[in-house]
Order: C-alpha cells, then structure tokens, then sequence
DNA sequence: GCGACAG
DNA sequence: ATCTTGTCGC
C-alpha cells in the first residue's frame, strides 16, 4: 500500500514533545465516523450462514479484505507481520522490520513499533478494507493511539484491539462483575484524555469468548477502539464479526502466530 | 510529590 | 513485549 502521510512518519529520533504535537494533528485529520462501505456481516467468521449463503460467495473473490497486523522483539528490531484475509482465506503476508531506538513509553507507542509496521504494510499489494491494529486507537490521552496513526498515514481504515486499557472509564466496573460472551461497556473520556470533552465514548470493553463458569477460570475482554475511518460503534461490531471462537479476532491471532515464526 | 501507564 | 513447563479446567 501507498503512504498518504509522510509527513506524520513515526521517527524515533523526535523528542517526546514533537510526538505528542504530532499526535494531536494525527488526531485532527482522524475521522471517527464510518467511511468505509464495510457491513459487519459481510466478515462474519462465526456465521455458519456466511459460508451457504449465494450473497457470500463474493468472499472467494472480491469480497471485503480485512488485514490483521501484529509485532514481536528480538535484541534490537521490531517485526511486524500483516496478514490479509478475504473470509476466512488467507490471501497475502507481509513482513517488516525496523530496528529498536527507544524504549515502550505509554502513549507513544506508535514511535517505537511504527516503523516496522509501515515496513511491512508498504510491501502489501492487496487493497485492505479494514486494518486490525494490536494497540489502541482512539482510546489515547490524545485519541492518537497506533492504530489511529497507522490509519492516517495510509488513510485506510483502521481500529484498534487492546488487552489493557491505556486511559479512560469505563460505564460500569468490568473489574466487578465477569462479562457474558458478546457483551460489551463502554469506555469514556476523562480527564486523562486531553483532546475531546468528558464523557465522549472513545471505544468498550468487549467480551468476544468467556468459559461457562467464569467464578473458575475467565478470560479478560478486549479494549476496541476506532482508529481511522471508523466510527466507535462500529468499531466493535466489525471486531466482533470477524472473532472466530477465540479470544482474539482471527487476524490478529494470525498475524499474531504468524510473528511467532519468524522471529523464532 | 504520588499515582497511572497500549506493547 | 519478553524470560518459560507443567497444569488446571472446560
């Protein structure tokens, strides 16, 4: 894919203050509103409906490409693998590297791992319709999160999946009570997030598997967040459908495994 | 000064 | 994120 932004590169070498300037212009090209033409239900995995039905058969053809990206470590480089599905095909597999110049600072995520993931996506030749980012997106103290930023320098459509909330509140205390499978809360601005009003829906917390009896044994829910192109319902609901029984949707469990392999 | 903090 | 085997539970 071609890069719509040079300009907003993620360089290590700025110093913290010209990240977060940085970040707060990303945050204004950003759109958190649909602009994709994406229906949830045209990536449903779990749908036995999806595989039958005459309307899906797109899927072995034009049908939407959703491309999960995920990054792991070695001594002094980051790689980053970006997988792109078309249903439950894989189609393409990219892979980028960039060497490690600064430490994990929160909320300056996208400087660190950036630029392996820009490594990778510019190798792909598949048009994706939908990026899944590892990270969060609009859930950020400048509602710039990795997967906000990734959007707009490629200005495709992005959200971000997260296993731990960076800032925010959520509507009613996850930690109290275990979450059903499907369910999900939202997650509001506070005052730790600088660039929109108290209370603005940033993203949720969603549920996508949970075990019988969660008193045993639980799994924690993902943090969803827009990050480009995207509006925060939505969000959810296209992460949603394209969860396949595992805790993680199925392109972030691929590129996930797929980072094993090559970094091993 | 203290607490909070994606991967 | 990463260092790491078995083990408990569904």
């Amino acid at each position: 894919m071609e890069l719509a932004r040079t300009d907003y590169l993620p360089d290590p070498a700025l110093d913290a203050d010209a990240m977060a300037a940085m970040q707060r212009d990303i945050a204004a090209d950003a759109v958190f509103a649909d602009d994709h033409g994406l229906a949830p239900e045209s990536l449903r995995l779990d749908d036995p409906i999806a595989d039958t039905d005459p309307a899906q058969t797109a899927l072995g053809g034009d049908g939407p490409v959703v491309v999960g990206v995920d990054q792991a470590f070695r001594e002094d480089e980051a790689v980053s693998v970006a997988v792109a599905l078309r249903g439950e095909r894989v189609v393409e597999r990219a892979v980028g590297r960039a060497p490690l110049e600064i430490p994990y600072i929160p909320g300056l995520l996208a400087f660190r791992e950036g630029g392996a993931i820009v490594d990778a996506l510019r190798s792909l030749s598949v048009a994706p319709d939908l990026l899944v980012l590892d990270g969060s997106g609009r859930i950020h103290y400048r509602e710039a999160g990795i997967a906000t930023h990734v959007g707009v320098l490629f200005d495709v459509p992005t959200v971000g999946v997260a296993k731990n909330l960076l800032c925010g509140t959520p509507v009613s205390d996850v930690e109290e009570r275990y979450l059903d499978a499907g369910e999900r809360v939202a997650v509001e601005a506070d005052d730790e997030v600088e660039t929109c009003a108290n209370g603005t829906t940033i993203g949720h917390f969603y549920q996508s598997r949970q075990y019988e009896n969660p008193t045993r044994r639980h799994v924690n829910p993902l943090v969803v967040s827009p990050g480009h192109r995207v509006a925060t319902g939505t969000a959810t609901a296209l992460v949603a459908a394209t969860c396949a029984g595992y805790k993680l949707p199925e392109p972030t469990r691929l590129a996930d495994g797929a980072v094993g392999d090559v970094t091993r």
